[in-house]
DNA sequence: AGCACA
């Protein structure tokens, strides 16, 4: 009860995101650090005036929500750390998947409303296809320090730079254990912006690479990831 | 600060 007079709910609301961050790329962000808790079912964001800055995340448990309400509470992204609290209301995605979906009520809820401006639409990451890891950070054009990506050979051992200083272990942490193999992130306090990550063996690492490869935990660094030298 | 999904 000390989640701010809000109850528990699957969905939960995100604010104080950092609203320069562009729609997209906010909501692939939020999807790859939170699928650790559990199925996403869907991730909504808007950033029309009123909503900017803030979002829901639809867990199918909602087990997997509180434990992403409790763990990621404060968490630093993109430079502001996230307030997290429950969603007052249910998602349509949830109520869709209840049965309970009313779509008269959501039109009387409109008309209630002052007409505001149709300017976002589109979620795209629905019932969610169930496959492995999702799609990955492809940012491509992360010119990388030092990096062409088909410098080493494979390794079970991932070497990941261009990271912004403030960035811990813990969160790469949070972002590489989604990955089946993940054994440890290792840093160097003297060396900040780099990052070694250990799998169980390389192609478990290759598949973490692939997804995660120009992930942006701030807007300006996508990190960089390759085979670590052996 | 701010609770939507068309």
């Amino acid at each position: 009860m000390l989640s701010g007079d809000i109850p528990p709910n699957q969905t939960i609301y995100i604010k104080n995101l950092n609203d320069k961050v562009k729609k997209e790329e906010l909501r692939r962000s939020l999807y790859a650090l939170f699928s650790q808790f559990g199925r996403i079912l869907d991730v909504v964001a808007l950033k029309t005036p009123r909503l900017r800055g803030q979002a829901w995340i639809a867990f199918s448990e909602i087990t997997a929500a509180s434990n992403a309400f409790r763990q990621m509470q404060n968490f630093p992204f993109y430079d502001k750390p996230m307030r997290i609290q429950y969603a007052k209301e249910k998602s349509d995605c949830v109520a869709k998947a209840d049965g309970t979906f009313d779509k008269k009520k959501k039109q009387e809820d409109k008309a209630g409303e002052r007409k505001r401006k149709p300017e976002d639409s589109k979620p795209s990451a629905q019932s969610n296809g169930a496959s492995g890891p999702h799609q990955g950070g492809r940012q491509a054009s992360a010119p990388g320090p030092t990096g062409e990506d088909s410098g080493a050979p494979p390794n079970n051992v991932l070497f990941v730079e261009n990271l912004p200083h403030e960035t811990t272990s813990m969160m790469l942490q949070i972002l590489f254990q989604q990955y089946p193999g993940f054994r440890e992130v290792r840093m160097i306090p003297a060396k900040p912006g780099i990052a070694f990550v250990e799998f169980t063996d390389d192609s478990q690492s290759a598949v973490a690479m692939q997804a995660l490869q120009g992930f942006k935990i701030t807007p300006q660094f996508p990190m960089s990831i390759t085979f670590a030298k052996k």
